[in-house]
DNA sequence: GCCGTTTTGAGTATCGTACATCAAAATCGG
DNA sequence: CCGATTTTGATGTACGATACTCAAAACGGC
């Protein structure tokens, strides 16, 4: 509760420059440096050259936190995530209601929408919903349609920043896409399923649907890799199982039945627990390697259990506190530190569950 | 330079309570509630209770930017690590420098000081050195002896908060650790390593030093997971080539040589140029599989180029990043946002390198 | 109930910035 | 070169806290 310092040592700052500085060094009054700082209208070019110069001089850096003071700012932010039964879109909320009790401290407000999963248009809905003057930055699971891509530009245009998250959609005017590389994830997960299948045979791909560009991402990854280094396999045409238990449970459960000679499997959309209940209900044959995506709670036993190999993991708090870092860095336009925003694939086996 | 958003959306707080409301609920004068809060003497236990309770009853949280605003002050913050060509510790150094120049806008003031590597009367010296008047956080790459023990003792007992970074020394008055569970990551790198070695044989493990907490708890995870998942497969004694490319590549040829039937080759330490030398002098013979941990610029082309099959990585600017938040959080007295702060093992391939 | 000692209250200045107001100065058109 | 119009300066208040001082009030002991 209170401070175990007990303020002992308060020290006096290094002393960088401030306004008043800048001012003096430019010749001209706190209030014109005021006017350039933020933009006021009332100010020659040549004055607010002058001043720019001087902060520049003097490697002036604006005290963001006496700012926001001062201004009574609040970063408000919203999150727009797809609702459903999914374990990971699960996550992805429960991170965004943690990290929102941490930053509301640093005057970050958070905001979770739910909007239905595949739905562009309903996307689309919900963002031209948010009101400008009420929401500084979105961040958004993009399904990548048309009309997705034209609401974030609208929302762009009247001043909110968007960034997509998870799942991009990169030919709109989203400022940045928080989220692993999905191609390369979907080569890793060939890297590890064409280890662990030494036998020739067929694998079978998962996917939600074509309409996430995430998972259109990875399929591609996948199938480059398993074709060209591991030619004693080859894919089957994936199932499309929209991330539900049920269907893909099914589905898959249909496949290996059909097909015989299956190696290994790929889920890399949701509906894990379908791929365990489609190899439970398999008759006997010999073990098959499996690598899924999104560490969940029942991605997590199967791993104990030994049924699935590795998953591949984005760690939803990452994300989420990188797009808030991402959206505060926009709005305060300041630069942000993308060394430490790159969301990386974390690849989980039985040995390293955390 | 300037903002952006030209402060168009100022908008106003939520209101959350302030050290007035606070006065006010308790029926004190600000004076008081700043005494409380601050831990200045002069107030009866009973007054410091109504207080507390009155913030309780509010939710009061303290505005640390106003706070540090109004104190002036500054973290400063100490990062001990070892001196050397080791290239893990080249990279810690220049997260550290990454890292101070973007916490310097937060008033956040890291310094790095360099120690002899294996050394821990020389790294007691070192923290003995550093003055509490100066330093409020100190995170340390540990050697996990009696005399830095009690160096660590003494910091803390003298109000620095200490930390312990990469490599622990669990005994010690350390408030915490950051770094990765070598233990898991000793387990993991057995999990790859068994998979990709199918046929029996034997195992060299490479480590630096035993003195290393980080080593040695490796070594146990690796060699547990060995005997208990892969029973074709034996560990050989391990070779301690002092984090050093040379005597790394010296041991490990010898060992090359002397040794028939080698299936795979883990090095838990740095000195990875070492191996890479070792394997290229070999005689001719069957590739042998490579675990290694690191993601050092060397790892990674052996990587690309085939002769690592694995890198176990911690990423030296999520540990120094994490590092400076838990200092802050300590200093102010708050709480660790700690699912925040659990380093992951990242496991690294030729197909998802970063 | 008096006296000396805590404990508490009230007020003020400060941090670095935002923002509004009013007056003074500079610039411009004609 | 005058009057109208920018552009600039000076000043005050606010943000939420810290940190002082000085005086008033409450307390404890006898």
């Amino acid at each position: 509760m209170t401070g175990r310092d007990g303020g002992r040592k308060a020290e006096q700052g290094a002393g960088r420059p401030t306004v008043r500085d800048v001012a003096r060094e430019a010749g001209v009054s706190l209030a014109t440096v005021d006017r350039v700082l933020n933009e006021r209208p009332g100010v020659r070019k040549v004055t607010a050259k002058r001043v720019a110069d001087a902060m520049a001089r003097l490697g002036y850096q604006r005290d963001m936190a006496a700012a926001n003071l001062s201004k009574r700012r609040h970063y408000r932010m919203a999150f727009l995530l797809a609702e459903g039964t999914n374990s990971f879109m699960h996550m992805l909320r429960d991170a965004v209601g943690n990290t929102a009790s941490f930053t509301s401290m640093d005057r970050i407000d958070l905001r979770t929408v739910l909007v239905p999963p595949f739905d562009g248009p309903a996307l689309a809905a919900a963002l031209d919903a948010l009101d400008p003057e009420e929401i500084d930055g979105v961040a958004v699971v993009a399904t990548d349609s048309p009309e997705v891509r034209d609401a974030i530009a609208r929302l762009s245009a009247r001043g909110v920043y968007v960034l997509t998250l998870v799942s991009d959609a990169p030919t709109s005017m989203r400022a940045r896409f928080v989220g692993i590389d999905n191609v390369v994830a979907g080569r890793t997960a060939a890297g590890l399923l064409g280890r662990f299948c030494p036998a020739p045979g067929r694998i079978c791909i998962v996917m939600g649907s074509a309409l996430l560009r995430d998972h259109v991402e990875r399929r591609l990854g996948f199938e480059t890799v398993i074709a060209r280094e591991y030619p004693h396999l080859s894919c089957l045409p994936p199932i499309e199982g929209r991330d539900d238990a049920e269907t893909v449970g099914r589905l898959l459960s249909a496949q290996l039945k059909a097909e015989p000679g299956i190696a290994g499997i790929y889920n890399l959309g949701a509906g894990n627990r379908g791929i365990v209940r489609a190899l439970e209900e398999r008759a006997a044959g010999p073990r098959i390697p499996v690598v899924v995506h999104e560490l969940t709670p029942y991605a997590r036993s199967a791993l104990i259990s030994g049924v699935f190999d590795a998953v591949i993991n984005q760690d939803a708090g990452h994300e989420i506190r990188s797009a808030v870092r991402i959206l505060k860095a926009l709005i305060d336009g300041r630069p942000t530190f993308d060394a430490q925003e790159s969301i990386c694939i974390d690849i989980y086996m039985r040995d390293n569950l955390p």
